[in-house]
DNA sequence: CGATTCTTTGAAAACAGTCAATCTGTGTGG
DNA sequence: CCACACAGATTGACTGTTTTCAAAGAATCG
């Protein structure tokens, strides 16, 4: 069921098969309909996403009702509102599945708890702000240096298996433009 | 000298008092004269920046040599390159005071040294990465949703101290825009 | 097959970028 | 103290890109 993620756990931090265990077991696993939601603005998260297959991408809505993609995570990448997490305030992020998924969820309080006894824990999490971080730092750099065109360029270089699998409206929201200019570029692009 | 620090570490942890005198002991108080250069894109990084006084900017250049400025920082603000600290790799930014300022500096192994006997450090790290994290999300949902003029007006919003102290340039840098488009939106604001 | 959603295309308008000139303030040297 | 140079900021005219609006063309699903 779980194997991706016991995968993403041996290869990057050196816990025992006992460590893994014990983490897999704090967690569970679960499917996801193509656009259900798993997070929706003003609820609390508790979870720590991780994506074992498919694609999920947290948006926000701003006062004109547009939506604004501001992360897209596809299998072997974690997905959280660690603001809501952090704060316990509500979130302001909903997330939603782009196509049928398959999820692992741990949470919060349960991951916390096994801190103590699993000190590598601690790095795991570290790893993955910083994962989180770095991304959200290219992305500024990208949106104030590029044009549209090489926005688009930018994105393919950087998720070349993303690209086929998420609806234009979507990837243009990501990307900070509006559907035709996505279009039309997309369009370039292939000539 | 470094008491705007202590104010801080009161103010957003509950350390003892004599723990709090360990960490500033960790650490030490320096003064950058305008357009100093704290960190330079090639070398390593392994301080944790703290703003006393005056401004800094962190920056990067693309392939044409433009600049762009990721992150501003004024006081009661940290200034770091977490990925540099985090992989122990070259940074690839450099950090700059834009004015006369001070900075209380710590050095992330004697950081990280103090962990063990002060646990609630691990809460301050949390707290200025997640500060951080924040700060770059809503970033980019500006970067993406927002006109030029959209752009300042949330900048004086989010800064109302910082928009007189930076350069136009630089602001514009970090808007992503040019600095004729930021001089006119600015004149626009005004009317 | 019809209906809905997603994508493409076209033309006009709004916006931001480029280039070049001017203006402003600051500091330096005569 | 003035004149000058210099860097930062503004302005104007022009170009290029992106958005907007409207319509038509695929693709998907029941």
């Amino acid at each position: 069921m779980s194997e991706a993620f016991i995968q993403y756990l041996r290869s990057h931090v050196a816990f025992s098969e006992e460590e893994i265990s014990r983490i897999v077991r704090a967690g569970v696993s679960r499917r996801l309909r193509q656009n259900q939601h798993l997070l929706t603005e003003g609820t609390l998260s508790k979870l720590h996403v991780f994506v074992l297959d498919g694609y999920l991408r947290t948006y926000l809505t701003d006062h004109q009702g547009n939506e604004w993609t501001v992360r897209l995570s596809g299998p072997g990448e974690w997905c959280a509102d660690k603001e809501s997490l952090a704060t316990g305030k509500p979130s302001i992020f909903n997330i939603e599945a782009l196509s049928d998924s398959r999820v692992f969820l741990l949470n919060n309080n349960d991951l916390a708890s096994l801190v103590p006894g699993i000190p590598l824990l601690d790095r795991l999490l570290d790893l993955m702000t910083l994962h989180h971080f770095r991304a959200a730092q290219h992305r500024i750099y990208i949106a104030a240096a590029c044009t549209a065109e090489q926005k688009y360029t930018a994105f393919l270089e950087h998720h070349p298996d993303l690209a086929g699998q998420i609806p234009l409206n979507v990837l243009a929201s990501y990307l900070g433009v509006v559907k035709e200019t996505l279009s039309r570029a997309r369009k370039k692009q292939l000539v």
